[in-house]
DNA sequence: AAACGTTTCAACCGCCGCTGC
DNA sequence: AGCAGCGGCGGTTGAAACGTT
């Protein structure tokens, strides 16, 4: 069964060749698509108006962006995804030049496994269960020689008679490393750099707003209050402060093990209530994957229609 | 070199909303 | 109001490319 619209005439199938992406490309170029539905007919084409407008949107469209998606690239995908969800047309209007069939095929080949590796759900940037995770041992196995778990949270209150209390997120970080995080200093200034150096009272900020650039010039920030700010405030980090791709040196090239056995973020009552400081020395490290588990430890609440507000501003 | 398994990605499928009649 | 045609979208498929044994 075809199309609808391909069921009248008998239409070709399957790839196409040089000859067919000629005569289309020529006739869009002289002529502009105007109706789908006409293009075949129009430009000699034995395909359904369906088929040639995909082809035209996806391959043969002359500002298409070609190769592998960067760095760069990728973040934006994670991160609009984040507020978006699988919405690929949405995504790829960030990404000049990429189709949000690209978009998509990239997510599930590459995106998927990469966060799955890291231990966070795809579908909504959240850190697995236990469970989960278990299951995706095998996808962690595979790739975590290029990557590494952040932090973990763990559960560890107990009240006076040694009983398990609510939940309370504790973050511990990997060999008790002090957290890096490296911002650039060369990229022009954003009139919004000079507010956003102080990472307590502005880079984190609500992030529907905009996602243009916003450079953070300061080679070395501390994150003081960060549990504070995330209860107070249903807000989400501008994930542009996240400047470092998470392919640098990991683990073994951070600094040996700090003073501190563990930094450690804890609620007491309903408050969460840090001590942790995030000391920003040299290296990097990957705020969106704290913000990721930050996130989805500290605030229990629905982000859903705010995501939903923002999602209108795309 | 061959067989087999896995990944990638172009293309298709089916649904939805909009528009015009 | 109901219908048909159309464009757009997200999910899925399957052939080709690539990797492994």
């Amino acid at each position: 069964m075809g199309h609808r619209c391909c069921t009248k005439q008998k239409v070709k199938r399957g790839l196409w060749s040089p000859e067919e992406d000629d005569k289309l490309l020529k006739h869009i170029t002289a002529h502009g698509h105007g109706s789908w539905s006409s293009v075949p007919k129009l430009a000699g084409l034995q395909r359904c108006g369906k088929s040639c407008r995909l082809r035209w949107i996806n391959y043969l469209r002359p500002d298409l962006k070609r190769g592998s998606f960067t760095a760069e690239e990728e973040q934006i995908i994670i991160d609009v995804h984040r507020i978006l969800g699988n919405r690929w047309a949405q995504i790829a209007k960030h990404l000049p030049g990429r189709t949000d069939n690209e978009v998509k095929n990239f997510w599930n080949s590459c995106i998927k496994k990469k966060l799955l590796s890291q231990g966070l759900d795809p579908k909504t940037h959240n850190l697995l269960s236990l469970r989960q995770r278990a299951s995706n041992k095998a996808a962690c196995k595979h790739s975590q020689q290029s990557s590494f778990t952040v932090f973990n949270i763990t559960s560890q209150a107990r009240d006076t008679d040694n009983t398990m209390m609510m939940a309370a997120p504790v973050v511990t970080f990997p060999d008790n490393q002090t957290m890096v995080m490296q911002i650039p200093s060369s990229e022009p200034q954003n009139p919004n750099a000079a507010h956003a150096q102080n990472l307590n009272e502005s880079t984190i900020h609500p992030y529907g707003s905009s996602l243009d650039t916003t450079i953070v010039s300061s080679s070395s920030i501390q994150l003081h209050g960060l549990g504070n700010m995330l209860y107070e405030n249903p807000c989400i980090w501008d994930a542009n402060a996240i400047v470092e791709a998470i392919e640098e040196p990991r683990a073994e090239s951070l600094q040996p093990p700090q003073q501190d056995k563990e930094k450690i973020c804890e609620t007491g009552n309903d408050k969460f209530d840090t001590d942790a400081s995030f000391e920003i020395e040299g290296g990097s490290f990957d705020l969106d994957l704290i913000e990721s588990t930050l996130v989805s430890a500290a605030m229990c609440r629905d982000l859903s229609c705010t995501m939903d507000d923002f999602g209108w501003n795309f």
